[in-house]
DNA sequence: AATCCCCGCAACCGCACACTC
DNA sequence: AGAGTGTGCGGTTGCGGGGAT
């Protein structure tokens, strides 16, 4: 089968469209509408094929367009979006009212993904990347600064700098943490809530984290101390620090499918040191990262999830609108 | 001031699917 | 049923502008 692409005639024009070549499309779509893409030009006057001239209308031409950047809002919604639809742009265009799906394409392309790989996040699953050799400069990168500043006795940077810092850290230990929770490690974990609907294995990571951060950097803030589900249990759209320029999403309890069907109570244990009134995890201080304490305890649930988000994540496909919220 | 390089975006390309005859 | 056509869609390309050297 197969036919000749459109644009093969010769003598068609390509490329950059002029103002006069606009003008002429504009005056006879309003005029006419466009009816056969492929008569529009002859009929327009326009010497070029009619895939361009559709391609012109749709993208760039036609009125209800948006120009201008993309306001928070529309960047949550796509990053939200994306993660449940892929790149289906077309499909995340039709709920960003004047967006095009070429647009928000590479709008995706230049900023959003970009942001989601220096952040250390799979920009497919918008999952922490887990292959330690990506991120090995990244941490590198992280450790060589701090060896630095501890060698040179430097003086701290402003507080928004060393708050960075301490959150990017943050981020590199719990990749690290999924590692080693991959199913391919053979190191199985529970995946199981809380009353509020938390996967509580990752909680209990990042509480951990937290708990370790805060022994390195005594004077730091950590809001997942006091909301354990608030990072890892959430897709990365609703990561506190990520995009952190972002209003905060609608904040609606994740409910992942092991969380339905698992009792209570269940949860990745860690060794923890009893320290008179306090219990603590074991961690082995390193100049680069704490050591992760063994895991133990037998997998009850067969969930495919690691560390608790892929489930999560996974669910909002399933249980909830990804613009209203509701449940479906 | 000139050149190089990177990045963002408009446009193109090719494939797939729906529809018509 | 199948060939031809129209359109939609996602991936890719290449130009132009701006910053870095």
């Amino acid at each position: 089968m197969g036919r000749s692409p459109c644009c093969d005639e010769n003598g068609l024009k390509k490329g950059p469209w002029t103002p006069e070549e606009d003008e002429k499309l504009v005056q006879y779509i309003q005029k006419h509408g466009h009816g056969s893409w492929r008569a529009l030009p002859k009929l327009a006057g326009l010497n070029r094929c009619g895939k361009s001239c559709r391609l012109r209308w749709t993208n760039y031409l036609r009125p209800d367009i948006k120009r201008g950047n993309f306001s928070e809002e529309e960047e949550q919604t796509i990053l939200h979006l994306h993660s449940i639809l892929g790149n289906k742009w077309s499909a995340i265009a039709s709920h960003l009212p004047g967006r095009t799906d070429n647009e928000i394409k590479n709008f995706w392309n230049t900023h959003l993904k970009k942001k989601l790989i220096q952040m250390g996040f799979d920009p497919m699953t918008h999952q922490p990347r887990t292959d330690l050799v990506s991120t090995l400069p990244y941490l590198l990168a992280l450790v060589n600064m701090t060896d630095i500043m501890d060698h040179h006795h430097l003086p701290a940077w402003d507080d928004q700098a060393v708050k960075l810092q301490a959150e990017a850290v943050q981020l590199a230990k719990l990749q690290y943490l999924n590692s080693l929770l991959q199913p391919t490690t053979s190191l199985n974990t529970t995946n199981s809530c809380d009353q509020n609907g938390f996967t509580t294995s990752m909680d209990t990571i990042n509480l951990l984290n937290s708990m370790a951060d805060l022994k390195e950097n005594p004077g730091m803030n950590y809001p997942q101390l006091n909301n354990p589900g608030s990072l890892a249990s959430q897709p990365l759209h609703h990561h506190p620090t990520m995009l952190s320029h972002m209003p905060d999403p609608p904040q609606v309890p994740f409910r992942s499918q092991s969380c339905l069907n698992s009792d209570q109570g269940q949860g990745t244990n860690f060794t923890m040191i009893s320290q008179g009134d306090h219990t603590t995890p074991d961690f082995e201080s390193s100049s680069i990262l704490p050591s992760m304490p063994p895991l133990v305890g037998d997998a009850t649930s067969s969930s495919s999830s690691y560390g608790g988000i892929s489930s999560s994540y996974w669910s909002e496909l399933f249980f909830e609108d990804p613009i209203t919220h509701e449940l479906s």
